[in-house]
Order: structure tokens, then sequence, then C-alpha cells
DNA sequence: ACAATATGACGCATATTTACGACATACTTC
DNA sequence: GAAGTATGTCGTAAATATGCGTCATATTGT
């Protein structure tokens, strides 16, 4: 994004893109999934579970949280991150829409139109 | 992917950011609302409706094609594209089951683990 | 204050994505 | 078969993403 000639597109279909971006790397996928299952969510424990550098699992982290989809607190010398759960859910209908409009389609091999 | 230590992920998070990354893009996006609300499905006429040349629309098409969320069948001159409703349909249960997940977590601002 | 620890920011190398013009191919029509 | 049309492939430039080491900062414990 910001790199395309994004502004043609609706902002509908850039808030996907630019969600399923976020979403676009097995990491940040486990990170989330790891924020799900763990009671802990610290930094530091989420990148040793991990099979990245410290350094780069910030770097999905950051990415994560600059959309607001993870938060982090911080607790002295750790900080903790958390899921957004409300935006989750929320990012969770928007790709319900999309994939029933686009599951329920008029156009399917052997229709007419093709 | 295949630039990641994606081995070592599991083929499920590998799966869910395959296909994130195919709508990462709002082009992509476009393209399948497209599909899915247009009865013409031709090549051309995507390529036409969108604020990209030709070319990059028919590279967009190729790397939806690559994971099978559509397909295009030769009509002649012509080639039409359709929606994988299946697959469709399928991923939409992988990304619910993953949303559900990850919205329903037990670590929340607040709690006790942060 | 000092040493130890946890994190993020910065810089850099490499890989991938994006966008597009030019070219090649295949089919249709004349 | 020649001319025209619809598509995809290729090559390439520019923008981003990925991964990681090193450094800067902030906090804790001594």
């Amino acid at each position: 994004m910001t790199y395309a000639k994004t502004s043609a597109f609706t902002e509908e279909q850039q808030q996907l893109a630019r969600v399923a971006k976020a979403l676009a790397h097995p990491a940040r996928v486990a990170i989330i999934q790891l924020l799900a299952s763990k009671t802990t969510c610290i930094s530091g424990d989420i990148a040793a579970e991990l099979p990245l550098s410290r350094t780069t699992v910030s770097q999905h982290l950051q990415e994560l949280k600059a959309l607001d989809l993870i938060r982090g607190e911080i607790d002295g010398l750790t900080v903790c991150y958390c899921l957004n759960t409300e935006l989750l859910r929320q990012v969770h209908q928007q790709f319900t829409a999309f994939f029933l409009e686009a599951s329920s389609t008029a156009c399917a091999p052997g229709d007419a139109c093709c």
C-alpha cells in the first residue's frame, strides 16, 4: 500500500487489504495464536517461542500494533502484548462479509457468463 | 513465503498467511469483488475497470489463479475468469476459525496475565 | 551510582512485490 | 495467409518486506 494507485480503490478494499497484509506472514499469524492461547504475553517470551531473532519478532509485533490488532502495556521492565479482541471481531465480520459475497457469486465455472 | 524460515511454522499458519497475502492488495480484493458481482468475467473487461495497466492486472490475476482462488477458461480469443467458490468457502472457514480463536482469548488488556 | 536485563529504534543486506512497456503467442476474420 | 485482437510472458525499475546485529533507552536490583 501507499505504493499502489491506492486512492483509486475504495476505503473498504484498502482496509481489507491492510489487515490481510498483516496476516500475510506466518510469524504474525503465529504471534496472534500465541497471544490467544498463552496467559503470558510478554514480548521476550513470544520471541523465544518463534524461530526468529528477537529483533525480527519485535518488528512483527510493531506491525500488528500499528494496525491496533494488538496492544502493548509496559509493565516495568517487560512489555505485555494483548490482542485487541474488539477490533479482531470487527475485522472478522469484514472478512466474513467479503467471503460471503465472494462465495455466493453468480459467476461459477460452466455458467452462462463464461 | 519461501522467504521466511517458513518451515518452522505449521502448515496451517503458512496456509493462512498464503491466502492472506493473496488478499493483501486492494487490486486483488477488487478483482474478487468484481468477479462476484459481474456476469461478465473476461480478462480484458476486468482490466478496464481497474486503475492499473492491463499487464499489471493480468499479473494479479495470475497470483490469484496460482492459489486456485480463481480459474480461467479460454473461450476462443478471450479468457473468462471465475471464482472458485468451493475453495473460497473453505478459506472462509479457516479464517473464521482463526478469528474465533483470536477474539475469544483469555488474555485481554487489564487481565491478570498482563 | 552501577551492573544487569528487556525492549525498541536504526542501519544494512537480501528477497519479494508492484507496475508497466515491449514482445510472443494464439485465435478470429477477411 | 494476412491483419487485427486478446492475453500472457519477459525484462526491468522502483518500492517494500524480511531478517538480524548493534546501539540507545528505560527499569530493576545491588
